[in-house]
RNA sequence: GGGCGAUUAGCUCAGCUGGUUCAGAGCAUCUGCCUUACAAGCAGAGGGUCACUGGUUCGAAUCCAGUAUCGCCCA
């Protein structure tokens, strides 16, 4: 083996190792008979790149596959991209404007040349990213939300959902995003409060005098006004009842409704009701069956209901409104008011409310057994805090607008042939759809000229919520070998904003496909955010560039650097100290091989005492510790379980351990010992491997040379044969305090570890001298001896009730002895009134468990015979 | 405005069905050390009325009520 540089170089390992691991396949899975483990990815959009959002939710994936791969299961990660259809198409319209093509004046279908020119080129880049990561996907099973299979599983399900009466076509009130030209999901509408202002317009009476009061921050409104509505309890207006106003500007009388839903409180009392541009106005008016007055066009101007507002924007259009009722005497104040308006995820623009024929799915039904799933725990989510919203919303869940009108994605598969409203057919095909046409109208005549295929597409979420069954085909082929294996999957590893539209719905369409939950566990990460607590953006520039990361700390580093702090469900701030925190990590661990490598082997010495104690310790640390690990894992505490590796390499096998069985400077080890320490090591990386997979496989192959079956990746994981001797380890941890205190002593009086000491024990209580000689070899003793009385003039210490005491010459400062005893003392005096102040409370002893009144009766006893022994010593110095 | 959740060391968080594994961990800070694996390191140390106010109880970080502050969802 040659020789260990004194720093690992990430750059170096992880681009050999990805290859490595990419030759032998061992990302790669098909059924067999083994137990599956399956992930699908939440699918990064197409031509996005990677964020700080993604290494965090991928880190995490990986983890749980690698654990699982090692655990002999067949595991398998699916990987996968979206086609963001908002998203994308934004990006491809934006690229057309800028070398002056209008989408406008492209058909669709050369507007999708475009567009898969664009996915083409941008494409996949995300998932080369992850490679750089380590994710152990199996990349033989990419697959795209638009590529042919997932097409039309996508068309397959909208036909299916149809043909058992979900999806139906109706009017709605739509989120309008004015902007991009097409519908956005309430999901997708971020809600900012804005400072307005409130306009109080006056309405004339028809043919009185009188005028009524209206509040509202929208004028422009005011011409799609079909009526004025009043609280029927409001004794200001009802005089009024059944009389009609008019409408300012536009002329038209419209009437007066009475509704319970105007606050009397709010504003004037008086409501104009608009249905075409207000959710609540709508309701109102289908209530009253109001005329609907769409006032504006698709890109945001005044229709010709807007009269000679006609092309005009709309906020252009209420500043002119304001003036003009100003001028005519209809304005009565305005007044500065905050309200809240929605505005587009994608492209900022404020939402238009607007009345519009869609596609929708209904979910109540769908809702049902999803409901169910999660609050019976049959899938589990993580943490569960997230139950009581998940709840909330499944239980006011509200259809599904899926249709979009953009051209990048699944083109609705509905054809119509006539002008009626019900004058369509869903197919899969437009010959399927001809022939279904023929049957509906009755006409026979038909041909696939008189056909119009409807022009949008539908949500991506409409895609995404098959992903865990399209990836293997479950949708058209529903009885396939790889469905039936792979599905149900295992865990879900994703975020709470999405938990509603996409998670609900993948567990809706698994019950409604299979009778089946797509996925056993939903682990929720939290959002990635900078020291200040400001969510990463690219607007605000505060993410740090993961390619860049990864080439100053290593993967590994920053994997870890991410989980250190990232308990499920919390937002993670992130530092970038943490990155630097798991590269000195992995630093740590290379330099404990490159000890282990720098001894010299001689088989034919025997083990030393001090290395069999060790290995003895060692082994039950080791054991119990990986049972609290594995523990830790099967609750998804994942920052535990990588905390606790963490400090079981550091401190237990390097701080400890090592210093343990370290032969003497320049001597050999013997062959029994190393095989041990390695032994040890190799179970450790083991453990460390799904988080630091790069570090760990080259240390594996420096250990001794491996062939292509034995890698690490596919190692067998430790597992847990017996119980932890737990008399073992609190020994050890009396022994810690005992080489601490000697230690202490060194440092206060600037001896050398060279300069041998001698130690002298007076006990007091049962106490195993078990690890004396790990005692005397870590701080060079060359003694330890029991003593029945004080050793004078000799420093002195106590752990528990015994006392230890160093004898040297000059080295004791007996005032500062003095003081520290009389402070402990003191502590123990008052931890023992502490104690006798319960004990003496006769309703305690007579409440309280037994068992507890016997802890105490130990505790007063404990400390009474250390503070005898402290003030014994006392007297002494 | 309605609902949910949080508040523990300078920071990020553990702390299960109340009781010595109850006040913890990592990082940061401070003090010594270039001791032959690692200064990307070693050995130590300090640091918290468990947000506040009441209540239940023999006993509360833990259970209950209210208050304050913050976050998320919904309107």
């Amino acid at each position: 083996m040659t020789e260990i540089p004194s720093k690992y170089n990430p750059a170096e390992a992880e681009g050999k190792w990805y290859d490595y691991w990419m030759k032998n396949n061992y990302f790669h899975s098909e059924p067999d008979d083994r137990e599956p483990f399956t992930i699908v990815i939440p699918p990064p959009n197409v031509t996005g790149v990677l964020h700080m959002g993604h290494m965090l939710n991928n880190t995490i994936q990986d983890v749980l596959v690698r654990r699982a791969r090692m655990q002999g299961k067949n595991a398998c990660w699916v990987p996968g991209t979206d086609h963001a259809s908002i998203a994308t198409e934004a990006k491809v319209v934006q690229k057309l404007k800028a070398e002056g093509v209008d989408k406008r004046d492209l058909s669709r279908e050369e507007f999708m040349k475009h567009a898969w020119e664009w996915t083409d080129k941008h494409g996949g880049i995300i998932l080369d990213q992850l490679k750089r990561l380590g994710a152990s996907c199996d990349w033989d099973r990419t697959v795209f939300t638009m590529d042919d299979i997932r097409y039309e599983s996508v068309l397959k399900s909208f036909v299916d959902l149809y043909n058992d009466g979900y999806i139906y076509r109706g009017y709605r009130m739509v989120n309008w995003d004015p902007e991009a030209l097409t519908t956005v999901s309430d999901e997708e509408v971020i809600h900012k409060d804005i400072q307005s202002k409130l306009y109080h317009v006056r309405y004339q009476v028809e043919g009185e005098d009188e005028f009524v009061t209206i509040a509202t921050t929208r004028p422009e409104t005011i011409l799609g006004d079909s009526a004025v509505c009043i609280n029927p309890n409001d004794e200001r207006y009802s005089h009024l009842k059944g009389k009609r106003v008019i409408v300012p500007i536009a002329n038209r009388s419209v009437p007066i409704i009475e509704d319970d839903y105007v606050d009397m409180e709010f504003g004037t009392g008086c409501l104009k009701i608009t249905p075409a541009h207000d959710i609540n106005d709508k309701e109102i008016g289908e209530r009253h069956k109001l005329e609907v007055i769409d006032i504006l066009n698709d890109n945001g101007t005044l229709n010709k209901e807007g009269l000679h507002y006609e092309g005009i924007d709309r906020f252009e259009a209420r500043k002119q409104i304001v003036i003009e009722l100003d001028e005519k005497d209809f304005l009565v104040k305005s007044e500065d008011y905050q309200t809240s308006v929605g505005t587009s995820e994608r492209t900022g623009a404020i939402i238009e409310p607007k009345v519009s024929l869609q596609w929708f799915v209904a979910m109540k039904k769908l809702a049902g057994p999803a409901l169910k799933a999660v609050m019976d725990d049959e899938v589990k989510l993580i943490p569960s805090k997230f139950k009581n919203t998940y709840r909330h919303w499944m239980e006011n869940v509200r259809d599904w607008c899926i249709s979009r009108q953009l051209y990048w994605g699944h083109q609705i598969p509905a054809w119509y042939y006539g002008s009626d409203h019900d004058d369509f057919v869903v197919a899969m095909t437009e010959d399927e759809a001809l022939e279904k046409a023929k049957e509906k109208s009755g006409n026979k005549n038909l041909s696939a000229k008189d056909l119009h295929q409807d022009d949008d597409v539908l949500d991506t979420w409409f895609s995404s919520w098959l992903w865990p069954m399209s990836v293997f085909d479950g949708i058209r082929n529903p009885d396939n070998e790889e469905v039936n294996y792979y599905y149900k999957t295992n865990d879900l590893v994703t975020a709470p904003e999405i938990l509603f539209f996409w998670v609900a719905r993948m567990i809706m369409a698994g019950y409604y496909y299979r009778d089946q939950k797509p996925f056993d566990n939903v682990y929720l990460t939290g959002i990635v955010r900078d020291k200040e607590g400001r969510k990463m953006s690219k607007s605000l520039g505060n993410s740090p560039d993961p390619i860049g990361l990864m080439e100053r700390y290593g993967a590994d580093g920053v994997r870890v650097g991410m989980l250190f702090t990232s308990p499920a469900g919390n937002d993670l701030p992130f530092d970038e100290q943490l990155c630097e925190q798991g590269r000195n990590f992995a630093n740590k661990i290379w330099n404990a091989l490159r000890l282990l490598k720098s001894w010299k082997v001689d088989e034919k010495i025997d083990q030393p005492e001090t290395a069999a104690l060790a290995n003895e310790w060692f082994s039950n640390r080791f054991t119990s510790v990986f049972a609290q690990i594995e523990k830790d894992f099967s609750n998804y505490r994942i920052s535990d379980a990588l905390m606790g590796i963490y400090k079981l390499i550091w401190d237990d096998y390097c701080s400890w351990y090592l210093e343990m069985i370290k032969p003497g400077y320049g001597d050999p080890v013997d062959g029994k010992t190393i095989a041990q320490a390695i032994e040890h090591f190799e179970n450790l990386i083991k453990v460390l491997h799904p988080f630091m997979p790069f570090l760990t496989e080259e240390l594996w192959h420096r250990i001794e040379e491996r062939d292509a079956d034995s890698a690490l990746i596919v190692s067998q994981w430790p597992v847990i044969e017996y119980k932890a001797n737990d008399e073992i380890l609190n020994d050890f941890k009396r022994v810690e305090k005992v080489i601490a205190g000697i230690r202490t002593f060194r440092k206060q009086n600037n001896i050398p570890q060279k300069e041998s000491l001698k130690l002298f024990v007076k006990t007091h209580e049962e106490s195993s001298s078990h690890f004396d000689p790990i005692v005397a070899k870590l701080n060079n003793l060359e003694s330890i001896e029991k003593t029945d009385d004080k050793v004078e003039g000799a420093y002195s210490f106590v752990v528990g009730s015994n006392e230890y005491f160093i004898p040297l010459e000059g080295a004791v400062d007996v005032e500062e002895q003095k003081e520290k005893i009389k402070e402990e003392i003191d502590y123990m005096k008052g931890f023992l009134k502490k104690v006798e102040k319960k004990l003496s409370n006769e309703r305690f002893v007579e409440n309280a468990p037994e068992k507890v009144v016997e802890m105490e009766r130990q505790k007063q006893h404990d400390a009474e015979s250390k503070i005898k022994v402290l003030e014994e010593q006392l007297a002494g110095l």
